[in-house]
DNA sequence: TTAACATATGAACATATATTCATATGTTGT
DNA sequence: ACAACATATGAATATATGTTCATATGTTAA
């Protein structure tokens, strides 16, 4: 049964465009793994830990020592990166350096770039 | 004068590399600009007002339509998309249509999607 | 086994951010 | 001028996120 009073109905103009941009949405899955491939790129200090790699590999303590940072903070990114396949890791005895993952990064990094110097 | 107690001093182990890697860092307002730029990619709602966008240029009512959102949360979001220059708008009478702004916007988005399913 | 070191992690806290609600602004047709 | 409509915006709230602190894990050398 319907209320009477019917609120907060979404009122559109373009029925056609509507239903067809809707229909060929992204999958929800998709979209936020985007969203949650995009919100690592959204943090200066991982921006810099990403930077950082792309001249060398380097171990935790020196990337805290580039970054001005404590351990913590930066072991603490690097999971994050380290889960969304950004970084990979190799161990040399209590040392572990981090190095990038994939190319898509440098990538998506140059983009990034191209957009903000042209705008 | 130093206290005979120091905390907190970083440590590195390859102060080559950290001087290098240190010295060839990008700016800090470039890693902000950059950081802010994919923050605004970081959000299930943008990403798919962007992917609307895609297909066409559209008013802020039949973007709430598509996302079944309301309109201030759709307004809001629009807002901070024009802010970084990633959509457009042009007035016809009361209706406002949005387009994109930018060609990097596909690269980045298309970047982003090679990843997810490359991993 | 123990000390020293490199890194990881859980909890707590402070800050940032998205959405909602109410309302303001700006446009059109009467 | 007024009503109806499309959009924008400020404030409030709830949630997400980054950093710090304390401590745990894992490795090496003695």
């Amino acid at each position: 049964m319907k209320k009477d009073i019917e609120v907060c109905e979404i009122q559109c103009i373009h029925e056609e465009d509507v239903k067809e941009v809707k229909d060929s949405m992204l999958e929800p899955n998709t979209l936020l793994d985007l969203a949650e491939f995009f919100k690592v790129f959204g943090d200066a200090t991982r921006i810099k830990i990403l930077y950082a790699l792309f001249q060398k590999e380097m171990c935790v303590c020196d990337i805290a020592a580039v970054l001005d940072m404590n351990q913590s903070a930066v072991s603490h990114q690097l999971r994050i990166l380290k889960n969304h396949r950004l970084v990979k890791f190799r161990r040399e005895g209590k040392i572990i350096y981090y190095s990038l993952d994939d190319d898509h990064v440098k990538k998506v990094f140059h983009e990034g770039l191209n957009h903000i110097e042209h705008s």
